[in-house]
DNA sequence: CAATATACTGTATATAATTACAGTAATTAT
DNA sequence: ATAATTACTGTAATTATATACAGTATATTG
């Protein structure tokens, strides 16, 4: 998918703004009136760019026919089981999505992770819980931390990172301190945890 | 806010399906091609009985300008304190609004309540959690519950329940059993608890 | 028992909205 | 260098849509 211009991206966003006030789309006399347009056939020309870059879909004939493509309606992947090799958010590993909403997680939220074990019981993690990952917030000793270690993906919270030696730690006292050497062994931060969601009690 | 009848519901229906399959709410034709009046003035006629009884707003002059009222647009109310003597669902109670979602809780959630206190932890229910509640749903032993005490509101585990006695128990070592003679104390269950939200880790 | 609400048909019209056509001008890709 | 893309103005036609008015018939409420 094409990126789109500055001025496209203000307009797909007055789109979404419109829905999300109103609960349907604008005309095309609306995006030309709040941005300044003196002709709705300017708003016409970039519906149908942006459409063409497959951000949008224009049902023809239908007044305020402007629908929202997939990855364009804030939706948020669930991550299963993840396989091994492939990124995490891989199609294969999608399970569903969940439409993300005003008012439900302030943060960033790129994809929710459903937690398999019961390494985090001590701090209300528990399995079959999905937990909310941020990939941008920035790793700090403390946070609850998704890591990748040769392969395999796991959640834990950071208690001590250097160039030499990372030490992950279960919030179970069943389990050990992990210690690993990122110069031997492969690690990855995937993101830290900034939500939970847990869909039966 | 009046009821609907049979046929203003059914346009209701309508009204939801079409926003949630095409994003944007039907025209007046639409309504009446798929009920098969022969007149879009049917349609009409519907919505101003709809609008009257508080169910939507018509915004005259704009095309597909039918807004859903807040009550009808599928948010979830979260209730922060509950001020003592009225229905927790009070006005007051809200501290905003989730809307629901597909795919996010199956179970029917009719509003969230924030956790007060350490009751719980062992369940993995923490202060700050929002906890969804179900109205509908039976409550049954060993299912943790929305009670209210004596006006105070309060979630706990259901133990035992009779007509004499009831037991509620706290998920946490430092706290005790509560007994609870329905016919000497007031005793009323709220819901039970059917998913949780943590807003931050 | 009259007034009001419900549930429509049928016609008509003003306005809302899409959309085609004809331009201008600057920028970017091939 | 030429074509395509971006970013608009301006006009106008066609279609989509809201909405008013005139009816018919049945059910419900005061």
């Amino acid at each position: 998918m094409k990126n789109l211009t500055k001025r496209q991206e203000e307009i797909l966003d007055l789109i979404k703004t419109h829905i999300s006030d109103f609960g349907f789309p604008p005309t095309r006399a609306d995006i030309a009136n709040t941005l300044g347009f003196k002709s709705p056939n300017a708003a016409e020309q970039h519906l149908r760019a942006i459409e063409k870059k497959g951000f949008i879909k224009i049902l023809s004939g239908a007044s305020r026919g402007i629908v929202l493509s997939e990855s364009e309606s804030d939706e948020i992947p669930v991550i299963g089981l993840v396989a091994a090799g492939g990124p995490i958010l891989a199609q294969e590993n999608i399970e569903k999505t969940i439409p993300k909403s005003k008012n439900l997680f302030s943060d960033d939220i790129d994809y929710y992770l459903r937690v398999k074990g019961d390494s985090m019981v001590e701090v209300g993690i528990y399995e079959e819980d999905l937990i909310g990952v941020s990939k941008s917030k920035d790793l700090k000793v403390g946070n609850i931390v998704v890591a990748r270690i040769n392969d395999e993906v796991t959640v834990k919270t950071l208690i001590e990172i250097s160039q030499s030696k990372v030490i992950l730690r279960p919030e179970n006292q069943n389990y050990e301190d992990i210690t690993i050497n990122p110069q031997l062994d492969e690690l990855a931060f995937e993101g830290s945890c900034v939500a939970l969601l847990r869909e039966s009690i």
